[in-house]
DNA sequence: TAGTTATTTCGATGAATGTCTATACGGAGA
DNA sequence: TCTCCGTATAGACATTCATCGAAATAACTA
């Protein structure tokens, strides 16, 4: 079952409890979300403007090495957060929007929930 | 500085990178939920109707050890998910909301665009 | 005060994870 | 074809983590 599937198909937390097979997916995307190293490789694919970034540009923007980067990379797409595509020489990641809705939208809080001040 | 702090000063990960402050934070709330059992244990609280449950509920709920139970309620605690009140014997564990409405609103994605511009 | 129940902490262990170096792959151009 | 460049994979290592059983703490009851 696709990931992506198992997060449309997970009530919010505050709706129901998740059955097993649910929680098992829906941590494995959060498990990806658990590194300060890919928070911050997915919110520069994600706030860039044109949508895409390259590999070098995020290994730019780390004193890692590439290997770690790359790996960091392809957790996120495993996950469903980023996709890749070759272009020539260079790959190119963007957002999945997609998954980060269905998480956004588990993550919900009740609607007594006070708003947010100012 | 405290972790509902950092997620309050943090912006939606599609508007802006984040720090590598903020993402310290941030990943430490994200990793409390790539577990499927804390996953499991965070729904059950935070959809139940009264919004409090004994330690015994969700250990009940579980083929686990009651430390192990303990253990991941305190991880759910330690990053401001949960909070805990002894009551007589028993402890009561209840959602914190506006923690919860945070990491929704970090992972909003953009513009929640409803059509796709050709 | 002792005894009972609920919960947390402690110490240990096997599994998972982040990082590295070295190496392989894939495409572009000489 | 060969070589260069960007990226991915493989293997190794140290650290972290989930889980357990045992022991400690907290609070009620007799």
């Amino acid at each position: 079952m696709e990931l992506l599937e198992i997060l449309e198909c997970s009530p919010p937390l505050t709706r129901e409890p998740l059955d097993a097979e649910q929680a098992a997916g829906v941590a494995r995307v959060f498990k990806a979300l658990g590194d300060p190293v890919r928070l911050r490789i997915l919110s520069i694919v994600a706030s860039r403007a044109g949508g895409e970034v390259c590999v070098c540009d995020v290994t730019g923007a780390f004193e890692l090495s590439q290997p770690t980067i790359s790996h960091h990379l392809k957790v996120l797409k495993e996950v469903g957060l980023l996709a890749a595509e070759r272009r020539a020489s260079w790959v190119y990641y963007r957002l999945v929007p997609e998954t980060l809705g269905e998480l956004s939208a588990l993550l919900t809080p009740p609607a007594t929930a006070p708003a947010v001040p100012q």
